[in-house]
DNA sequence: CAGATATGTCAGTTATGTTGACATAAATTG
DNA sequence: CAATTTATGTCAACATAACTGACATATCTG
């Protein structure tokens, strides 16, 4: 195979659509936003591993932990994911004691959710190594260049209400029961 | 459930407050980092879905069309996952014409893989919502600003050698092949 | 009461990954 | 040259986490 029928014309042509030059990509940033995240999740999963879970328990936990009284719709809408997919994980979660379930006190159709004490200490173990990783990637960086990056994270959401818990202006309840 | 807006630092105080962390715990950007990759996924997800494909034919095509001639080794130390996992995929982009696969000249057991035409325009027409996205977040950011995203990013990254093509400081060879 | 809502559950499917075993061709080394 | 290693492919079985669709149950609301 002949491997050097290419000009270097035709070479030149291919690194340059290759890289998008002629429309101005930013592809560094959207490898570096793949690698980051891959390595940013790598910590928890770790973790994870050696309890048989898996990250949407990851997430399950860190969202319930984040606001106890969680109702199972919230959750959905915060995930992003089908009622289906959740019960799987939920159901687990909720067997092995990470996580309980309440009824809600005015509209008892509701199951808040509320962490145990195993489950806020299994979220904090998850979540110690994941800020560890951004001090780290924050260190360097001067008050304002850290309020940068803070700000780039926001414009990377989409705003149209999906998902972001503080974004959606709905105050958090008072919390009921205690648990384990 | 109304979707307005409360302003995010009252939602992360009240949160933080919910949990009790003494501990310093960063949740403001972990939780930032997930919503900001879900929508970022989410919009070659979009694309990719009218063609059957999925986010695993994503990132091969993505890494073959920013090195053209990488060898299939290569792509999996990258991309970090078995060989058996990449065949299904590669095999798909081939069979459907986005990638071809040319005997290493120096090496013919190599398999260097070059993105098609049609290839690359794929690769481009994923990338491009997310550069926009990308360009978007960053607007309102000095310079300065908009290097300390970058150098945050890549503060996230393990440096320990795996999967990012140049952070490992092995020169990219250029091995330019017939595609299309 | 009639309908809407919040949640649960059963059943089947898809996408993407895994491990393990084995095959083949080509390069490298003794 | 023979033996071994390397690069790749492939078959088979399996795991996880998502999906759709359908239906059940309890509870709230008009």
């Amino acid at each position: 195979m002949s491997r050097d029928s290419a000009t270097k014309a035709e070479a030149a042509d291919r690194l340059e659509s290759a890289l998008g030059d002629g429309e101005g990509i930013n592809f560094e940033l959207i490898e570096l936003l793949f690698f980051a995240y891959r390595d940013f999740i790598s910590d928890p999963d770790a973790i994870l591993e050696t309890k048989g879970f898996g990250r949407a328990h990851h997430r399950v936990v860190h969202f319930v932990n984040r606001e106890p009284g969680l109702t199972v719709a919230a959750l959905l809408d915060t995930l992003m994911i089908t009622k289906q997919s959740l019960a799987r994980v939920l159901k687990q979660l909720i067997d092995s004691g990470y996580i309980h379930q309440v009824a809600g006190p005015e509209d008892r159709r509701q199951r808040r959710l509320y962490p145990t004490r195993k489950g806020r200490e299994l979220a904090l173990a998850l979540a110690r190594p994941q800020s560890r990783r951004i001090a780290r990637a924050l260190t360097g960086l001067g008050p304002g260049e850290q309020a940068a990056v803070t700000e780039f994270l926001n414009g990377m959401i989409n705003r149209d209400g999906g998902g972001v818990p503080g974004g959606s202006g709905v105050p958090l309840e008072e919390r009921p029961g205690d648990n384990t």
